[in-house]
DNA sequence: GAACTTTTAGT
DNA sequence: CTAAAAGTT
């Protein structure tokens, strides 16, 4: 038995279901934990808004972790330098840690497993953040998956692990203080939306699976209403893990079999974010290089200021401009808005979708390394599964669909709060009378459209459409 | 059982 | 169009 173990938590910002704090005190009888802010050159820093929730969370986590009787430390700096130093510093002999899967990251865990393995020191890593193993499913013919329906009908299939019990600790003790740089104002305005931490994930989820599944397929695609888990923020950092959802949503299912329908739906949900994972852990650095090699050849519109209107909800259209604002104010987007705004940008705009997967990554507080890089590429065409048409959300017709009374727009672009429903997501259609009574002075109070739908749909077609093969 | 061909679907 | 499974040699 080794006397002295180390926790090194990444993503898994959770004291239940965590296989290797579970491993750690099963198996050291001194458990310490660490949370490396990394500085680490190959390695993506985490965005504005993430990192504002991260702060909170580690605060959190360092009170649970006390009841334990393990203290967390909290580093600045590059990662492979910290861990060695730490367990040099308190005579480590063990360390665990759950896995990540980008590429990057991979590589430099392995090089850190090397190098501590060199100093005498076992490292045992753990999958804490996926349903599977992105090894675990393959096709038939033993390739990975790029579709997602055939993933999922795979995955569905799969035994999920059950999530492990909280560990028995070794006793309590007082929590350490944890010096943090302190947020930036924005950052620290919009968490005022939300309750952070692993308590609040099984809250979150608890009132949803009594409250919101019933009603999941009808309103989980309409922006006004609260019809999504509003997980998504706990599972980026692992203040709840998918296998302990899951398993939550299969045993409301058995015992109430009128709600499997809505229950498998919202499963399969939870399953493109083990997609985009899959996504990560086998295709070549997905925020950056396209999964279509043939967009790498896309000459993408420098217009800054049109990236810029967009950034700040001022496209003069409507749920686009909704979409971005509730983004600044409240570090999320509603998915159906997501997808639209990307589509705005990486299609109508044709501007590089890199550039909006670089805004995302600022401001989302669940931002992370699979979902919003693979969830963009799907969007802007050049993602796993190639289309043979292209995705052009046309954002009119789907705000009249997803949001036909305008409550959305209302709330998020208070200018337009009197216009008729009629208009509310295509006001430049809308006489000068009817503007006039809403008090909408186009170009002045509210935007005109910064691009013509029609047009710049056509150009998108041209642009990214039949040419540009390598 | 591998290699090739056809069918079906793509949130 | 391509991906994946099913069918065929």
């Amino acid at each position: 038995m080794s006397h002295s173990g180390l926790v090194w938590f990444r993503d898994d910002l959770r004291t239940s279901d965590n296989p290797a704090l579970w491993a750690a005190l099963e198996k050291c009888d001194d458990v310490r934990a660490i949370y490396i802010i990394e500085a680490d050159a190959n390695l993506r820093p985490m965005g504005g808004a993430a990192l504002a929730w991260l702060k909170e969370s580690l605060k959190l986590l360092s009170k649970d972790l006390a009841r334990l009787g393990v203290a967390l430390d909290v580093f600045n700096g590059e990662s492979a330098e910290a861990v060695a130093a730490y367990t040099q510093e308190h005579s480590v002999e063990a360390v665990f840690w759950n896995r990540r899967y980008g590429p990057a990251e991979r590589d430099h865990d392995a090089a850190i497993k090397k190098s501590l393995s060199g100093l005498g020191v076992a490292v045992s890593s753990f999958n804490a953040s996926l349903l599977m193993e992105p090894w675990e499913i393959k096709t038939k013919s033993g390739t990975s998956f790029s579709v997602f329906t055939p993933f999922w009908k795979n995955l569905r299939g799969q035994n999920i692990a059950f999530p492990i019990n909280p560990p028995k600790g070794h006793g309590r003790i007082k929590a350490e203080d944890i010096e943090l740089e302190p947020h930036p104002d924005w950052a620290d305005r919009l968490l005022g939306n939300w309750k952070i931490g692993e308590t609040a994930a099984h809250d979150k989820l608890a009132g949803f699976l009594e409250q919101g599944l019933r009603t999941y397929q009808k309103k989980r695609d309409l922006p006004s209403e609260d019809g999504t888990s509003g997980l998504s923020p706990h599972l980026r950092f692992g203040e709840i893990g998918p296998r302990q959802i899951w398993h939550a949503v299969q045993h409301i299912i058995e015992a109430k079999h009128s709600l499997a329908d809505e229950g498998q739906k919202f499963l399969s949900e939870l399953a493109w974010r083990d997609f985009s994972y899959h996504l990560l852990y086998h295709r070549d650095d997905i925020a950056a290089k396209p999964m279509q090699a043939r967009f790498s050849e896309i000459e993408w519109r420098n217009a800054p200021k049109s990236l810029e209107a967009w950034q700040k909800g001022q496209t003069g259209i409507p749920i686009i401009d909704a979409g971005m604002r509730q983004l600044w104010a409240t570090g999320w987007m509603h998915n159906r808005v997501r997808m639209l705004t990307a589509s705005l940008l990486s299609q109508n705009l044709l501007i590089d979708w890199r550039k909006g997967e670089a805004w995302f990554w600022d401001t989302l507080v669940d931002a992370d390394p699979a979902n919003n890089p693979a969830s963009w590429q799907w969007v802007a065409g050049c993602g796993a599964d190639a289309a043979p048409y292209f995705r052009i959300f046309n954002p009119v017709t789907q705000g009249q669909k997803f949001d036909p009374d305008g409550a959305y727009v209302r709330r998020w672009v208070p200018e337009l709060q009197k216009l008729d429903a009629k208009y509310i997501h295509n006001p430049w259609d809308a006489r000068d009378d009817v503007l006039e009574k809403a008090g909408i002075n186009l170009g002045k109070s509210y935007p005109k459209p910064i691009v013509d739908l029609k047009s710049s749909r056509e150009r998108a077609l041209e642009a990214l459409g039949t040419r540009t093969r390598a």
